[in-house]
DNA sequence: TCCGTCGTGTAGAACGATTTACGTAAAACG
DNA sequence: CGTTTTACGTAAATCGTTCTACACGACGGA
């Protein structure tokens, strides 16, 4: 009769003692150790089963891995996230990984805050998404755990690996596109950042530019930025859209800051896209519905988020190389672009 | 000469020697916990900035709490979720508690999935949001640890605190400023779960069909249900605005859908509202743009994850009575229900 | 026959906190 | 003045894993 709570948890060596072996043999089997018979990992099995145990993840985290993956999104709004999620999470379906997501808020103070606790915690990687921290402070991480970088440039060779569309080349799909279609004065409406230079908001400024000299449409350069703020954009849209002369077509750096263009557009009663072109970027689902009909760069978040997770798996498994992917993206043409009279006015 | 690695961890053992007191003197310091004199308070926190000491929250989790709450979102689609989590997180903000996303993708399986693997990383509360599974699960959850669970309605008494807005009241806010345009066949566009009675779903509609009882409609009471993919929703709203007689105005349980709705509204060439008049719910951002211009609910999501997070905390800190907070939403009128020539077609 | 080596399994020391049980000195009490 | 209480600290056990070091028998080559 010793005096044991009944409902006591089922541990590594409540299971060892179900099976008959040690604890360092349970141990061994839940995380596929070398040395195991198959006779002793079967009999483990048995019992892991019978008594439904679950590993402690916090014990686990005390000594080895915690099988847990932080993610640190800017913020929820942005639609394009749930793409990515939902590809961090289907290749992360059959792992032992767990993803936890984490809110930055768009703020570098926010977000180191968050990685420190998810590093507190044990996670065995992170995946940064759009960070809006510099550049040495991402490697300060990466020497801490393995780390994954979304949707975010580095100038130089890194120590962790990073997963991007190539947004020069989306950018300039759609300066091609807009100029193919007869548009001259295009404007490049960006996002006002503190750390510009590895920003997509700025590859995207790059691919602009150039797109726009290559088309003989050098001297319409023109780059407006704003907070992220609705009030911000709004404003400055209106400014935009009331000046003389009205740019022929806006290029938003991100579906969302779009569709507060096409607000403000209408609101003003002008006509998209025969009065001024609207262009996104990301294709969210948004894009697709009948008020929008936005033209957009489609970057499949979904496939982004996969490859994340796979290198982020990898380089927990000890890959030391950096690797850096970059996918292509594809110009999605809606209504927004496309004059329902389709004459070139070609001068 | 001890063989020692270099850059050993600073843990509580080392604030301890830096600040010559014993570790469980620390560790009481840290929990703010009681029997320690002002002097030795102000002796260790010194020692622990100037060591930058972190507490590890893995090995807390052993013995104590792991200051991590779960919080459970069906998905991050539904711009609704950001305005929760940053209630969530400014209720947050000055506490310990770090707060840490799941995401459930709107399945029961992956949901239950999610807050065992919470529940094995020692969280020390959770959130759940419109969870997708039976009431009797969620009382099973709540027993292993504090819960709090939002956009659900418990049926009978509960060990779980509640955090909703009235739906039934938003519902009948919106039938009677339907009828009260003139509107006559309002239909209730819901969505299809398995597990309806608790749902807010469900819910939306007892007030519908209430309200329209109440204010004479009762024989155009309607209710259609579709799968949340927007390939089901869209092929449904179609059939619905192609039948003859067209419902005169649609009710739709969430905002996302009801953008779905104007979609394909617009696409069949119909006019909102003077053909169909259309109502979402949860007054999210994208209400307010002038393409979208849709009457909705407000039912401030930053009010409801403040108080759930604030729930939440009380109860980790040893309330045991449930409680089930309910807030008033609040119509908020736009064009996609008030006709340009405002002419009550009363009869 | 002797001596590695290999394959399998075990005992026990970490990991870094919390918590229990217990000292000890000073203050309060009769 | 002796005793009890209170306030402050401490040593050591504990949480559930992982991991290092080692034991043991079988096998194979010299």
């Amino acid at each position: 009769m010793a005096p044991r709570k009944p409902s006591a948890r089922v541990t590594i060596r409540t299971v060892a003692a179900d099976a008959g072996v040690s604890v360092a043999a349970v141990s061994k089997v839940l995380r596929n150790a070398y040395g195991v018979s198959e006779a002793l990992r079967a009999k483990v099995q048995a019992s892991i089963t019978r008594l439904g145990y679950r590993p402690h993840a916090a014990a686990r985290g005390m000594r080895g891995q915690s099988y847990t993956l932080g993610v640190i999104l800017p913020d929820l709004t942005n639609p394009f996230f749930a793409d990515i999620m939902a590809g961090i999470d289907a290749a992360l379906e059959r792992t032992e990984y767990q993803p936890l997501l984490g809110v930055g808020q768009s703020s570098p103070a926010v977000e180191l805050e968050l990685v420190d606790a998810m590093l507190d915690r044990q996670m065995d990687g992170l995946i940064l998404l759009g960070p809006r921290i510099t550049i040495d402070r991402i490697a300060a991480i990466a020497e801490r755990a393995p780390t994954v970088v979304m949707a975010h440039h580095p100038v130089g060779p890194t120590r962790f690996d990073t997963v991007n569309d190539d947004d020069q080349l989306g950018a300039r799909l759609i300066v091609q596109h807009l100029a193919g279609m007869g548009y001259r004065s295009i404007v490049y409406f960006s996002q006002d950042l503190q750390f510009n230079e590895s920003q997509v908001t700025y590859h995207r400024e790059l691919g602009y530019r150039a797109a726009m000299t290559e088309a003989g449409l050098g001297r319409y350069i023109s780059v407006v930025m704003a907070e992220q703020a609705p009030r911000e954009v709004r404003t400055m849209v209106r400014q935009l859209l009331q000046g003389r002369p009205r740019p022929e077509a806006i290029f938003c750096w991100t579906d969302f800051i779009a569709f507060e263009v096409l607000s403000v557009a209408r609101e003003l009663g002008l006509s998209v896209p025969d009065d001024v072109a609207i262009v996104g970027y990301d294709n969210t689902r948004y894009c697709d519905l009948a008020q929008n009909a936005l033209t957009s760069i489609d970057q499949s978040g979904q496939l982004l988020g996969l490859q994340a997770a796979r290198l982020l798996v990898e380089r927990i498994k000890g890959r030391e190389e950096a690797e850096h992917l970059v996918i292509t993206p594809r110009l999605v043409v809606r209504a927004s672009t496309v004059r329902k009279n389709a004459v070139l006015t070609g001068n």
